[in-house]
DNA sequence: TTGATTTGCACAATCGTTTGTTCTATAATA
DNA sequence: TATTATAGAACAAACGATTGTGCAAATCAA
């Protein structure tokens, strides 16, 4: 019984309309896309198809109707991955603001891997995406000049290449991080390791000008062997921290590019039977849910990653409707360090 | 000078390459699409078409392909909450496995709101995917039987509708649920709160149906105002966490329904000066990156995420290939209880 | 009554692919 | 040499929608 005997259901076309009311398949496009006043069709004429176009239970085709008109009103949106908080809020944020206007985003996971962004690029433009946002991984943007030579709109989130004429929205990593050393500065602390994240990309390049900048405030050279890592992942945490916490002397803080970069710090600061903050402070990057929750909780920098995503789409968006021109060369967002209790205060300088 | 002269670069069609080549676009097509032999094209002809086609970068139009063969190679995606690491987690192994295959995926946040989970289905359809993989925010299933009907393809996960003839990826929440409260009266815990999520929903039932049986199975009466709550907010943790730390005697145990409810659980916790698991004991639905990072590592019910995307993925493809037809009634994956620090052990009942 | 307008709608091409069928040389067979 | 196979490729019709233009009938002006 069951199912047992299921048929396909045939879809219901512009042409089925047209029959059963008996005017062309014209007039029923014009009605259902709410030209009727432009080509005179009749009121009456109107009122019926718009009836059986109801009845019928018409959805449009979406395919058809992209090939015919060139806008399919879908967005790619491509990130290094998506389980991440950090991202999956933005790509929360770009959905709600897409589907408010009736748009669609087709979600493609490079999985920090350039190769693979490559490919998830190509797929979408062959899937005729209206626009692209996306967050590349590496320093490497000779795909992403590609992709503007083709006239396709984009604009970047998170992270920016200076000399590529796209739009961005990006965080103030510069102030972000200059906020949070000066603020162990403040606190008395005179040894700050650094975590970093990806080598080379603008993110962490901004976030070790902001450290840089900070130990030049005040008046502190910087010991470059205290700046280690590579990765925004825990497991570069991990290694970061066990590495920083085996120098002699040991430095009083860490200042962590990312969230999962802090997740790692804290199993190695475990592993040393060390504690925070009394016996290593730590300021970590990206504010998340858990952070007050944290078994000390954590003290941030936060990033505005619902706007981020909010902002984008409508910045993609005006764009497309701007003939594909952008009509902004960028969005830099604030940070914000919030206050908890991963900082202790110094009563004393530590180093000479 | 930069871009002031842009040109969107026109497509390559079929057309284009059959020109430059000088044989007929159906050729074309069937070298492209690897049918050369069985359409007796010779080697030498197939060759060139392959060169040119790689030399004018030649793309498919997945749209006007998706029209003529009615297969876009597109799947629909709706969940509740991207931005909850539950369901990202999900979506990312989701579509990791879609583009394995050259599968792209089309994502909706529902908001966990029924009329918009029924909108995005639309959307869906009138975009064409070969099949949908939803997680259903409410108890209602009637707009779900109309997709049946429909013949779209459409695994449901992590919840599921007894009535539904549809494939379903579930985790095992009555024996999540069973474990984590025997493991509370092991612990000699007499009065064990449950916050809730959604009501009447399979997963809420389910849970609901092994915290009694897990009372039953220790000779215990299920009081039934322990049983507060009724979403699976950050907000319903708090407050349900309020209710029962209000009553007296206190429960000594709060089961949580989800992450974002333990999380709100911890503030009420802490406001009211008490500290896990010294006053009161916790275990924790969803297992996360951050639990064993938490101020009292956090004792949960872990969840394959990863495995119900995937599965939920391939069981899809595999109802596609079937046409249509499902080849599976569902499946339902194992929950483990990961044991850390916030369930206290008593020295004795509390309860007479 | 005649010509000019307006009203209301239909024709047919088009978007880029796919695919069942047909067509034409050439090679094989008798 | 006449006939039949076969290899190699082209024709043309879809798929479902949009859109510039054309064409009757109805209305109006004179």
């Amino acid at each position: 019984m069951k199912g047992s005997f299921l048929v396909q259901n045939k879809q219901i076309t512009l042409d089925n309309i047209a029959d059963q009311v008996g005017v062309s398949c014209t007039t029923v496009s014009r009605v259902l896309t709410g030209q009727s006043k432009k080509y005179r069709i009749s009121d009456r004429t109107t009122e019926i198809v718009q009836q059986t176009a109801r009845e019928l239970g018409y959805v449009p085709d979406q395919l058809a109707r992209g090939l015919r008109t060139k806008r399919t009103n879908t967005m790619g949106l491509v990130i290094p991955d998506i389980s991440n908080p950090f991202f999956s809020t933005i790509a929360r944020n770009i959905e709600i603001q897409a589907r408010k206007v009736g748009n669609s985003i087709i979600l493609a996971d490079s999985q920090e891997d350039t190769q693979l962004e490559i490919e998830s690029i190509r797929l979408l433009q062959s899937r005729k995406v209206d626009g692209l946002i996306i967050c590349p991984v590496g320093e490497e943007s000779t795909h992403l000049k590609n992709i503007i030579s083709t006239g396709l709109p984009m604009v970047i989130i998170d992270r920016y290449f200076p000399k590529l004429d796209c739009t961005y929205v990006v965080s103030d990593n510069y102030q972000g991080a200059l906020e949070a050393v000066d603020y162990f500065f403040k606190m008395s602390h005179r040894s700050i390791g650094y975590i970093q994240g990806r080598v080379n990309t603008s993110v962490n390049n901004e976030r070790i000008r902001g450290y840089r900048d900070a130990h030049e405030k005040a008046g502190q050279p910087v010991d470059e062997s205290l700046i280690v890592g590579d990765s925004f992942g825990k497991r570069n945490g991990y290694i970061g921290a066990k590495i920083l916490l085996a120098k002699t002397p040991r430095p009083t803080a860490i200042f962590a590019a990312s969230n999962l970069i802090s997740l790692g710090a804290m199993t190695a600061i475990q592993e040393e039977g060390l504690s925070i903050p009394d016996d290593i402070s730590i300021i970590s990057f990206d504010e998340q849910p858990y952070s007050e929750y944290l078994a000390t909780p954590m003290t941030t920098v936060a990033q505005q990653t619902s706007e981020t995503g909010e902002i984008a789409f409508k910045l993609l968006q005006s764009q497309i409707l701007n003939d594909g021109k952008p009509t902004t060369e960028g969005i830099v967002l604030p940070t914000e360090l919030v206050f908890r209790k991963s900082v202790k205060k110094l009563n004393h300088p530590t180093s000479e």
